[in-house]
DNA sequence: AGCTTACATTGAAGGAGATCGATACAGCCC
DNA sequence: GGGCTGTATCGATCTCCTTCAATGTAAGCT
């Protein structure tokens, strides 16, 4: 999923080769699961916790919505590769998926050897 | 906007501390702008090209979708902060604005002193 | 076993987003 | 000016997403 082949080629890149269909559609996927406020907070939450896990207990309460809901976004995010979780006893712990943030970083990085012209009309446009 | 706070800072990091409720909105726009499969490949289409910027002519076509819809998705990168465009003549042009991208590789990279710990139960666990 | 707590799943309601045809606007050409 | 081409905006439709209350499931406790 998500462009493997790129993987292999090391430096994928969103901004150095037009995307095909298939790799955007998973992709798209992904930003789409950070698309929204709730899950972005969620996500930092469990990405900055110390241990590197935190229970759902602990994620529920820091948020307006009911239980439910919490548990749908802790889904998408899951679906999504960004964490994985584990029951442990009665509780649920989530952690962050580092590789899926890091793919996500190398992504949207432009190689160092690709400056931008500045094409807004002010060196050679109009 | 998207939290500047951070940017004087140089490293924010969704993953290194919990994202204000401000900065998670801010975020998330962004995100949702890269949420859908033909706005990453226009993306991807306009940062990789050779020139800096691409024509709207050369975009449209490319997929199956309608002029207006096409244009849609243009305006939603371009008021994510992902792309701007100028008009030149008959035809407008759109280039990258790598600010951004640079600004969520950013966000989305784990500063290195920081290793997760594997709490999946195959170390300490059950 | 029965009760209680923690979390996930289901089903429904409301709102947001994607898409299109029609139309408006901007610039070129005759 | 009149017609033509390229692009944006508008309005409507359809689908997807977010959210909740209700319910189901898993595990601990008495």
């Amino acid at each position: 999923m998500l462009g493997q082949d790129d993987v292999d080629g090391c430096c994928p890149g969103l901004l150095t080769a037009p995307l095909d269909e298939a790799q955007s559609v998973e992709l798209a996927k992904v930003f789409k699961a950070l698309g929204d406020p709730i899950r972005l907070r969620l996500l930092s939450m469990i990405a900055s916790r110390a241990g590197g896990e935190v229970c759902v207990c602990d994620l529920t309460p820091a948020f307006d919505l009911s239980q439910p809901t919490i548990s749908h976004h802790l889904k998408l995010l899951r679906q999504a590769g960004l964490i994985d979780c584990e029951r442990r006893g009665t509780w649920v712990y989530y952690w962050l998926l580092p590789e899926m943030t890091d793919r996500l970083a190398g992504i949207l990085t432009r190689p160092a050897g690709q400056p931008l012209p500045e094409p807004a009309g002010t060196a050679d446009g109009a």
